[in-house]
DNA sequence: AAACAGTGCGCG
DNA sequence: AAAGCGCGCACTGTTT
């Protein structure tokens, strides 16, 4: 069968083209800001290396494994901890190693932890993203490439350098970052992004009424609600830290087939990395305490979970979830999969034909992961190579990030950079595909005139 | 020296 | 019965 339709192909190939301009016009570097945080995090590392070297875990480290000795060395971080000073380990990898990653590694009540795990994220920052900047940075320039090709799912890739995840949810991290990338002379850095992109556009496959009215009302809240039940929460008790634990380690994990135990694994743990209070400034697991759930539970599959655990009650939640709140989903999960079964292929809303061997959860997520993107893609067509040339507007495009666009934008330009993307994100491409059959929006995000990426802050799209 | 598998971590 | 999806990059440790 021919993996793709006359309206894909030409998406991709008008796409390929909107994406090799913005790699050419490319990004501006700070690069004398760009020297002086190579310096800092490298003086850092150095620091916290020497600290390091001198607790006794180090010691340890060094008798057991003599010439040997890579302080770098996950495995090797494993076996000393895991293995000879007999913390309890319940995680391994899928070769049998002892895991050594964040979630593993919380366990281990040992100050040298926190500091490993510290110079691990500062050696990232320097190697990925400062010297990878430094690498790929030509004449004050940088220009990621954006691929159409490498996907499974008909999103795209980007690399040299990946503009796809440099950091943000790490405030310090971000920062450190994120103020290497700065506009042109007389300009300033915009980032329009789509809200819940993935979840409307889920909507447009399953159609389940209560998620679309979820998405319609305002004054309704999916992840605030899920938060509310996870840690049984009055709607008055629920901060924005314990909303966001809700959304990313319940909601989304659930749309894209996970399931109750991990989901409760990482809400409890939240609970201490995060230190989550009730906004009454109650710790909450004091609150749980006082609801009933006084431990995590075993987390064993082969056992039925005790009552009075989180694992109980999530795994309660769970069900509700998909078998009161949207049933409408949960059943087109199950017909989607069955179709596929039946064909060994399916059709994304946006025309791309995936076929061969695939799992339940990636029949699921596929059709929704592309199709979203989709819309990002027809949007920067319609941007790129039709309305800023037909209005002769100077904004250039110098990045996308699944399902937000980044624009270098003249200070006098930035009103009518606002309205034309949501001229185009939202209106034109609602008009242009009927089978959007829920609203689209978009928000916005401004630096200050020749300040950073780090630096933007959100402003409001005048209509 | 180059290639490969495995692991971890940054993002949506 | 099986139990999050998608990427790219750096690094370790082993094999070719």
């Amino acid at each position: 069968m021919k993996p793709y339709t006359k309206r894909s192909y030409d998406l991709l190939h008008e796409g390929v083209l909107a994406l090799a301009q913005i790699e050419a016009v490319g990004m501006r570097v700070d690069e004398a800001y760009l020297a002086k945080a190579i310096h800092r995090t490298e003086r850092r590392i150095n620091r916290l290396q020497t600290t390091i070297k001198k607790t006794d875990v180090a010691r340890i480290w060094k008798k057991t494994f003599r010439a040997k000795t890579n302080l770098n060395s996950n495995e090797q971080l494993g076996k000393i901890l895991f293995g000879v000073m007999k913390y309890p380990s319940t995680l391994t990898t899928p070769s049998g190693r002892f895991k050594t990653d964040g979630e593993a590694l919380s366990g281990v009540d040992h100050p040298f932890v926190q500091d490993w795990l510290r110079l691990q994220t500062l050696q990232k920052a320097l190697s990925t993203y400062l010297k990878g900047l430094v690498r790929e940075m030509k004449d004050g320039y940088i220009h990621p490439f954006f691929h159409l090709h490498t996907t499974q799912t008909y999103r795209s890739s980007s690399d040299k350098i990946n503009f796809h995840n440099q950091p943000v949810r790490d405030p310090k991290l971000m920062r450190l970052i994120r103020t290497a990338f700065i506009p042109r002379e007389g300009r300033q850095l915009v980032e329009v992004d789509y809200s819940g992109l993935e979840v409307t556009i889920s909507a447009c496959y399953h159609k389940d009424p209560r998620m679309i009215e979820y998405i319609c009302d305002p004054t309704k809240d999916m992840h605030r609600d899920m938060a509310m039940e996870c840690y049984r929460l009055p709607q008055a008790e629920v901060t924005k830290p314990v909303r966001y634990c809700g959304k990313n380690m319940f909601v989304f994990p659930q749309f894209y087939g996970d399931w109750y135990i991990d989901c409760a694994r990482s809400l409890w743990e939240a609970i201490d990395k995060m230190k989550l209070q009730t906004t009454s400034g109650l710790p909450l697991k004091a609150h749980l305490a006082q609801v009933g759930i006084h431990s995590l539970g075993r987390l064993d599959p082969k056992e039925r979970p005790q009552p009075g655990t989180l694992e109980a009650h999530i795994q309660q939640v769970e069900q509700r979830f998909w078998k009161k709140k949207f049933p409408t989903y949960a059943r087109w999960k199950k017909s989607w999969y069955e179709a596929y079964r039946q064909k060994g292929w399916f059709k994304t809303l946006t025309g791309f034909i995936c076929q061969g061997y695939m799992k339940k959860n990636e029949v699921i997520n596929y059709p929704v992961q592309g199709s979203a993107f989709h819309c990002l893609l027809w949007a920067l067509i319609e941007l790129v190579k039709h309305e800023l040339k037909r209005r002769r507007m100077k904004t250039l495009v110098v990045g996308q990030i699944h399902d937000s666009l980044v624009a270098d934008v003249p200070v006098g330009e930035l009103e009518d950079y606002l309205k034309l993307a949501y001229h185009v994100m939202v209106t034109r491409l609602m008009q242009h595909w009927k089978w959007i059959c829920v609203p689209l929006n978009i928000e916005a995000e401004v630096s200050p005139p020749g300040m950073s990426w780090a630096d933007v802050k959100p402003m409001e799209i005048p209509k």
